[in-house]
DNA sequence: ATGTGC
């Protein structure tokens, strides 16, 4: 996982340590990382930090280039990065979003007694592995022509709702309402739309996982009212994104990005960084496709729902609708949006970058629903396989700190290859189902590579976070029935 | 993350 990190950090505030513009050529600006004592002394084992610097470099960034408690090695920027450009001046850069692209969470609520899920639980996740195909490289149910799949990159969940997969409600509770409007799938390749075509509606492999949990406990009534959830109550969380699809995008524009730092002569430390101005044809047309990107995962997370629901009604013989099986919402943590905020007291565009960083917009923000307007902006944080997940709150603290953002999970301490050879699937399938939880995987492969000992503390990074103000914490979820790729 | 590795 890298190598130590041995360059400056400065206690600059409470939950911040700062990297000056002093520490390396072309840094423009600060590097922030919010941690504490303790979690910074990890977050220094891993050459991340370096990456904070190097983001602090590119044109145009404004304020400080940020990352999250979660923070670790990436493509370029590091994962748990934040940087907010701006659109004049300043550059986009694939990097700065990542391979799965619009990769996000989202939560359906149930009216359903705990025990009636944990009576039924094998048979329930079973039907959903049925029902949702799952694993690297696996085909949708569906088979989607080139222009019905133009019409879901350009259209994004109103295709998916448009065309009977989901509720007419469903749409208010996604960010963005699931459709990035800049979307333009002529700027989308081939390659990557033939990638996508049979992908749509399929769940992925590594920490991607379909989760039936329960809510272990609220931490803040207030906000948990606005969001209807109680103690007890049996929620469903899916975690993917946009498959091979996005993953082509975002391989398709690193390479039209190498070109282009050689048109624009951009200066960068490394080359992971390659970006083009915002204001460019190179970073319009990486932002039209990105955007479709995005949309392509909320659609796949909305298929997914759709398979959900049909699952527990499989189960259940209840409709969904009698189930109440309502969405909470859905976050990205994988994407660069424009949006307005306050730069030296006055408001304006900027883009921000958010990579393995959740939107966390505090009360009152147009783009937040009705629903949940005045209290905030609900976050959902996923856990690693078999711990705790937590849905949190946006803060007025996180749009003054860190561009309305927040952390998006607990972040591996181990890479894949060194957890396949230290754990053993069968241990990992008993340990869970010692503490209640049935599992379900493709492969035994990733089991291994993502057996919770290969993760950070969720439950640290989010208190820490907390602690930081860049979020609160609203419920802690707890798994009964995971399925994974 | 990914038709996983040049």
């Amino acid at each position: 996982m890298g190598r130590n990190w041995n360059g400056p950090l400065k206690k600059s505030s409470d939950y911040v340590y700062t990297i000056p513009k002093g520490y390396k050529k072309g840094m423009k600006v600060d590097g922030w990382i919010f941690a504490d004592d303790e979690l910074i002394k990890s977050i220094r084992q891993d050459n991340a930090p370096e990456q904070v610097a190097n983001v602090a470099t590119l044109p145009g960034v404004i304020g400080a280039s940020k990352a999250m408690p979660d923070i670790h090695w990436g493509y370029g920027f590091p994962i748990g990065g934040v940087a907010a450009m701006d659109p004049e001046e300043g550059v986009i850069s694939p990097g700065g979003v990542g391979y799965d692209i619009n990769c996000g969470v989202r939560l359906v609520k149930t009216n359903l007694e705990e025990e009636k899920v944990r009576d039924n639980i094998k048979g329930l996740v079973n039907t959903i592995f049925d029902n949702v195909p799952a694993g690297v490289g696996r085909k949708s149910r569906l088979k989607l022509d080139q222009s019905e799949l133009e019409e879901a990159l350009d259209y994004g969940v109103e295709w998916a709702v448009e065309n009977g997969y989901g509720w007419e409600q469903d749409l208010e509770r996604i960010e963005n309402n699931g459709r990035l409007e800049s979307a333009d799938s002529e700027k989308v390749s081939k390659k990557a739309k033939d990638r996508g075509s049979p992908q749509l509606g399929t769940l992925g492999g590594g920490n991607h996982f379909i989760e039936i949990q329960k809510v272990e406990k609220i931490f803040n009534e207030e906000m948990a009212d606005a969001m209807d959830l109680e103690e007890g109550m049996i929620t469903t969380m899916i975690h993917t994104g946009s498959r091979g699809c996005g993953h082509q995008i975002a391989t398709d524009y690193i390479n039209t990005m190498e070109k282009a730092i050689k048109k624009y002569d951009i200066d960068l430390p490394d080359k992971q960084l390659a970006c083009a101005p915002y204001d460019s044809p190179e970073g319009k047309d990486y932002f039209a496709a990105m955007n479709c990107g995005a949309n392509y995962a909320w659609t796949n997370r909305q298929l997914i729902l759709h398979w959900v629901r049909e699952s527990f009604e499989e189960i259940f013989n209840e409709t969904a609708e009698d189930m109440q099986m309502e969405m909470l919402y859905d976050v990205c943590h994988n994407v660069a949006k424009k949006e307005e905020h306050e730069v030296d007291g006055k408001d304006q565009d900027v883009i921000v970058h958010r990579k393995g960083a959740t939107r966390a917009f505090g009360p009152g923000r147009k783009e937040i629903p009705k629903k949940y307007r005045d209290v905030g902006q609900p976050v959902l944080i996923p856990g690693d396989m078999g711990t705790a997940s937590y849905v949190m709150m946006g803060t007025e603290t996180s749009m003054k700190r860190a561009w309305g953002s927040t952390c998006h999970g607990a972040g591996r301490v181990m890479s894949r290859t060194g957890a396949r050879k230290k754990f053993r699937a069968n241990q990992i399938r008993k340990d869970l189902s010692e503490d209640g939880i049935y599992v379900k995987s493709a492969s035994d492969k990733v089991l291994k590579e993502e057996s919770p000992g290969a993760y950070k503390d969720v439950n640290n990074v989010v208190e820490v976070t907390h602690n930081a103000g860049l979020s609160r914490i609203v419920a802690k979820l707890t798994p009964i029935g995971v399925m994974k790729g």
